[in-house]
DNA sequence: AATTCATTCAATGAAGTTTTTGAATGTACC
DNA sequence: GGTACATTCAAAAACTTCATTGAATGAATT
C-alpha cells in the first residue's frame, strides 16, 4: 500500500485487488461461487483444499469485497458479491490466451486434442435452442444446476452420465456445458458421448459467463 | 505453479498473470507504456523507481508476455505487446470501483472534490469534436502526445500550461485528457483553468482507453 | 450443561517478492 | 583500444504469502 498522490494510491488499490485474484485456488473458489452460494465444506471438498486453508482464502476474498458469508445454522454460506467479477476474470483469461505462450500450449495440447470441433457460442446456442434443433446438457453437480442453469437444459452430473446415457437422444445434436470455458467436465462428457456415437459439441463458455452477459437463467 | 488436471494448470497460469498485475508500480509502467514506447530511463524517471528496480519490474512484465524490449543504440526501448492489456486493466479498475470500499472513498474525497462535474464520455466527445463546439486539450508530456493522441487535440504539457494559457479560447468549452481515468494531470489542468475563468470539463478516460475501443489516433 | 459440528483464529515455518547495492554486459564515442 | 553510458544480473536484507497445526468460537443437539 504505497502512496504518492491519489493516482499512486488508486494503482496500489487496483494492485491489491489483482493480488487477490493472483492465486489459482482463489480463482477456483470464485468459479465455484459463480455457480451459486456454497458452505465452506463443499468449497473445500470441490477444490481439494484443507478446511482451514479454504476458509483463509475465503477471508481474503471477503476483505477484497468479492464475496460475503452469512450464517445458516452451523454453516457459513458464502456467495459472490455483486459486481463485474466474472467479467474481470474473463478479461484476464482472454489476456492469458492472447499473451501467455504457456497457456496457448496447454490449450493446444490438452483442450483442442479432446475436442477438435469449434465450440458453439452463446448467440448460436440461443438460436438453436429456440428452433429446438439441439439438446442442451448441463454436466455439473445437481446442486449447482438447481442454483442456476441455462433455461431448457437437462442436468446429468458427469458422474452419472454413463448410467443415465439412455436419457439422451441419438438423433439430435447435443451441446454440453459446465462451469466455464476450461471446465473439464464438459470436455469429458464430449469424449464419453462421442465414443458412444452421439453427436456432441461443447458450449464455448459456462453458466457464469452466460449470466454475466445478461441472459436469463432458470432455477430449481 | 500448482497442477492437478489441465483446469488447475490454466487457473494457475491466470493467477500468475494476475500476480504480475498485482503491483502498483507495474500497473503504472503499463500505463506509461500504453501511451507509447519508452526507454527504461524515462520509465524510471516518470515512475520514481530506481533504474535497477524499474528494469526488474520490466523483466517481469516481459516474462508474462505483456511488454517487449528492443535495442536502439545504447537504449533498450520497451513497448506494450499486442493483446487486451488495457481492457484487462480497465476491467480491474471497474471491479475496484464497484467492490472496494477504499477505492470509493478515494474517488469521493479526492477526485470528485477536484472536479464535481460529470466527465464527458467518448461518444459525446466525438460528436462535439465533429461539430467544432469544443477544444480538446492533451496535457501529457510532448513525447507521449507525439507517439499518439486523439485527432484534433492541442498539446500543452501541464508543466507549461500556465505560461501558454493564452493559446486557449475563453469563449469555447475545453475538454482536458491525459493518460487514463485517474491520471491527475487532467484534474490539475481543470483546477488551474477553472480558476482563470475557463469553461473546462474532463474526458472520462485517457488515450489508451480511446485507442483500445478501436477509435482512430493521430501521431506526430 | 455438555457435546458435537462447522468454521475461524493465531502461530509457525517454508517459500516467494521487493528493494538496494555493486558488479557485469554490451553498445557508442573518442 | 579505452572510456562512458544504459541496462541487466546476482546477492542480500526486509517483508509478505502460503499451508499446516492446534486452539478458540459459536450455533445446534443431546
Amino acid at each position: 500500500m504505497s502512496s504518492d498522490g491519489p493516482k499512486r494510491l488508486m494503482f496500489s488499490y487496483f494492485a491489491d485487488l489483482a493480488k487477490v485474484l493472483g492465486n489459482g485456488h482463489r480463482l477456483e473458489l470464485i468459479e465455484l461461487l459463480a455457480q451459486g452460494e456454497q458452505p465452506v465444506e463443499v468449497l473445500s471438498q470441490r477444490t481439494g483444499l484443507s478446511f482451514a486453508n479454504a476458509s483463509q482464502h475465503l477471508q481474503q476474498l471477503r476483505k477484497a469485497g468479492l464475496v460475503v458469508g452469512r450464517r445458516s445454522g452451523k454453516n457459513i454460506i458464502y456467495r459472490l458479491e455483486d459486481g463485474p467479477i466474472v467479467e474481470t476474470i474473463t478479461a484476464l483469461r482472454k489476456l492469458a490466451e492472447h499473451n501467455v505462450a504457456a497457456v496457448q500450449d496447454v490449450v493446444a495440447t490438452y483442450f483442442d486434442q479432446l475436442d477438435n470441433l469449434d465450440p458453439i457460442g452463446p448467440d448460436d446456442l440461443m438460436d438453436r435452442m429456440r428452433t429446438g434443433s439441439v439438446t442442451l446438457l448441463d454436466v455439473r453437480p445437481e446442486d449447482e444446476f438447481r442454483a442456476a442453469h441455462i433455461p431448457g437444459a437437462l442436468n446429468i452430473d458427469l458422474q452419472a452420465l454413463e448410467s443415465r446415457i439412455a436419457e439422451l437422444p441419438m438423433d439430435m445434436e447435443i451441446v454440453a456445458y459446465c462451469r466455464g470455458a476450461y471446465c473439464v467436465l464438459s470436455f469429458q462428457a464430449v469424449k464419453l458421448l462421442r465414443a458412444r456415437g452421439y453427436r456432441v459439441t461443447r458450449f464455448s463458455e459456462g453458466l457464469p459467463e452466460w449470466r454475466a452477459s445478461g441472459r436469463a437463467v432458470a432455477t430449481a
